[in-house]
DNA sequence: CGCGCAATCTTTCCAATGTATAGATAAGGG
DNA sequence: CCCTTATCTATACATTGGAAAGATTGCGCG
């Protein structure tokens, strides 16, 4: 079994470990743009040559910061979730208030994991990551109507719904595209996606 | 007054138009990863560093083409209202799907001007581009009310409320992230989005 | 205990990219 | 007609990702 100490000898110990958290720290650092590969090897303190063993190219570091990124968009969900009232509908706003401090406090990773490109093998790990974030989303749309997750017809529209209005938030949020009346309040953009969230059009003038 | 015509010699007559052609068609073949100046110029048939005196450095012609973009999102919104209904309700349904179209035509155009870097001094134009569009969507919320634009109190939540349907639904098809029951069935992808639009979740369980 | 093999990491090299700098060419006004 | 200026080219350089070959280490197996 290898250490999980750094023996800073010729070998690393866990190197692959080592690589995702200096990538992941050159992502909050210096963006999507600025991130290279020798930056985050030299970060680590070994050359430029040695991620690709672990990751074979970019694409593959890549993945494995989607990876995690998707994990931690679920903990930031589940940790919003955790300190809301229970009601089914309360979880269910938390888990997109969660959504948008993940996109505000990583917003080069949150970009990251929906700015994939789809190509014909996609990744497996990071599929399942996500597809586990997007359960977790339709369990608490199922919640609603105490019944199993996407099981009625019109589940998986739901789903859809509440992923688009917090999804497209985070992004107009993050592109600028939101003007908040108090900036940096988080109470000022919890306020505004309850009442984005919950605005309805189909009793308007039509 | 410089010729439109390209007059092959050593001056090109309208470069900087010919330079955004390429890079559109650039961005839409190779996407925004493999973009590159130096293929812009090859295919235009001009020198790598031609277009530094249009345009600066690299970010200068990303924001031509992202203020290029912003028209060409608010053309494919007019487009698809222009064969649609003219009540007010499906008018602005008709401008998502048209905001959806554009997504779907143009991935990379749209992907980019909504992913520009927020710097200090951001673009003029770009900028101008972007609030036209906005400024469209909330007339045609305005509709709705038969009122002025963003007049009424409430007014903003309501066009970001639309605004963040329609957008979190391009980037979650973008993504791959939404299975349609047919694919490629542009009336699937309109039903669809129809029921995520119109979906509320303020009368369930709660 | 020792040996060899496989995994891991480094060194070196190369093509592609963006940009700075200096020079060449053309256009147009005086 | 000349000269100033805008436009484009040629060249050089730092940075990047990746390929290839070699060095080092750990580990299984005798």
């Amino acid at each position: 079994m290898p250490t999980a100490k750094t023996k800073k000898g010729y070998h690393h110990g866990d190197l692959r470990r080592a690589i995702i958290d200096a990538g992941e720290a050159e992502l909050t650092e210096r963006g999507l743009d600025g991130f290279s590969l020798r930056r985050v090897s030299a970060r680590v303190g070994v050359s430029h040559t040695a991620p690709a063993h672990h990751f074979g190219d970019v694409s593959g570091l890549i993945d494995a910061l989607a990876e995690r990124g998707f994990h931690r968009l679920l903990d930031f969900m589940t940790a919003r979730q955790n300190i809301a009232p229970h009601s089914a509908y309360e979880q269910l706003i938390a888990s997109g208030l969660g959504y948008l401090e993940f996109a505000q406090a990583h917003p080069a990773l949150f970009r990251l994991i929906f700015s994939l490109p789809k190509g014909p093998n996609p990744n497996k790990d990071v599929m399942v990551a996500a597809e586990a974030a997007f359960m977790h989303l339709a369990r608490n749309v199922a919640a609603l109507h105490r019944a199993e997750p996407l099981a009625h017809p019109g589940a998986y529209e739901e789903v859809l719904a509440c992923w688009t209005r917090a999804h497209g938030f985070a992004e107009l949020m993050l592109a600028g595209h939101i003007t908040l009346p108090t900036t940096d309040d988080p109470s000022a953009r919890e306020a505004m996606f309850r009442k984005v969230f919950e605005a309805q059009f189909d009793t308007l003038g039509f």
